[in-house]
DNA sequence: ATCCGGGCATGATATATATCAATAATGTTA
DNA sequence: TAACATTATTGATATATATCATGCCCGGAT
């Protein structure tokens, strides 16, 4: 399911100045000491829902997905998360269960601090605690902001508005490997999956699309984005 | 519009317990000299959209709604938040605009808090961050999963949900006037106003509401729940 | 008082989306 | 390699919801 850490330490990690700026070298080094890295295949389930929230863990490598179980055929995308994102959002200062559940969607590698250690932390260094705040709100902030913007948009701009996501916020290009099935991309737009390809279909037939397999390109992005916008 | 603050200090808040308990005599004081409060009236705006952030709001009394324009004619409501909320979400954090638009739907009074005072002690003191944290947390983790249920809920569920959060969540009675008409009612739970009023009329011939005006009266509680957990 | 405008209410109709059904393509296991 | 399960695809139909139309009732302005 998943192998053991790979020794890195934080003073190495390409990550380190983007969360660690403000820590002294000995609060690095603690932290150095209670974190493990995992490696996950695609498909691991990596946190279930309602599990105990012990760690402040953190996406280094690959894309995992945050999301409730709807029904037993249907499950609720509340995001995708990409390296740098921190997995836990808010939940993990007002919660102590999870409640939702994270999967590896590609191959990734996540870093699991301890989260007394990061608390403790908090406690002392309130220059790390202003800055965490920032990056942890910034990504909430984002969460909902996608969740509002979809509400309200119909099934055109709904799947316009979530193949620009990922051409522009996790591979920043017009050419992809879609890494989720079409019944995922249906479970992260709330629709459902025959309506996912009918509307894949037809941009394809207008031309904002090729498309084979998971192989995406947008060949008009301005009338793509438009159909985004509007909804 | 809105009258000056009433001159009360923090020392004899309702809430100093409740927001400040990890704060020093000089940071108290020091937030005292920093604050100001307003009082609104129902209808009143709080808060602007695209304003820029320079105050962290907390609402003393009184119930406000924040929201962003949809269209002309429409609103999508974020939360409506209740005394002892901040207003403000996690965006005092991450961005240096507002992002959305806070209006009062009762007549309210508001806290305002120089965010440069709260963001500084934040610096110093980690304990006081850490709860803060907490806080603004568990109410961002609300609005998440609030948006989250209703999404796929269809329409008798979202008016069940609704009116379940503001007699269980607000007035912590079967009974109460709502401060909203229909229509924020719809744009609350992102329907038409004629659905609103007809789903309401469907529970009241169904024998689970008592409505009169604004007067509400859950009689069916149980079917009620059911309705709004089943969707 | 009278004239609004807005909120409330209900019915008829149009539209968007889900559901059901059937087949093809692809991947997975033995 | 065959046998099987899963995913992708398309069409026909059912259902939920939005839209349009109309009328009533109430509070505020003149």
């Amino acid at each position: 399911m998943n192998t053991k850490g790979k020794g890195h330490t934080c003073e190495t990690c390409v990550y380190k100045s983007f969360l660690f700026d403000t820590l002294t070298r000995e609060e690095r080094s603690e932290i150095n000491l209670n974190k493990k890295e995992y490696d996950f295949k695609r498909g691991d389930l990596i946190v279930g829902e309602g599990e105990e929230i012990n760690d402040f863990i953190y996406l280094k490598e690959g894309l995992v997905k945050l999301y409730k179980e709807a029904t037993a055929r249907h499950e609720h995308i509340i995001s995708i998360a990409r390296p740098m994102d921190f997995i836990g959002l808010l939940s993990v200062f007002s919660n102590s269960n999870y409640v939702y559940s994270v999967r590896a969607v590609e191959d990734s590698s996540l870093c699991f601090i301890k989260l007394e250690t990061i608390k403790s932390i908090i406690g002392r260094n309130g220059e790390f605690a202003l800055s965490l705040l920032e990056k942890m709100s910034s990504i909430s902030d984002q969460v909902l902001k996608t969740q509002i913007d979809l509400t309200g948009k119909q099934l055109r701009g709904r799947i316009a508005y979530v193949i620009l996501l990922f051409a522009d916020q996790i591979y920043q290009s017009r050419l992809f490997d879609l890494p989720i099935s079409r019944k995922e991309m249906g479970d992260l737009i709330e629709m459902r999956t025959e309506n996912v390809i009918r509307i894949l279909s037809e941009f394809r037939k207008d031309g904002i699309l090729r498309i084979d397999g998971k192989r995406f390109e947008i060949l008009n992005m301005e009338l793509l984005r438009k159909i985004s916008e509007l909804g």
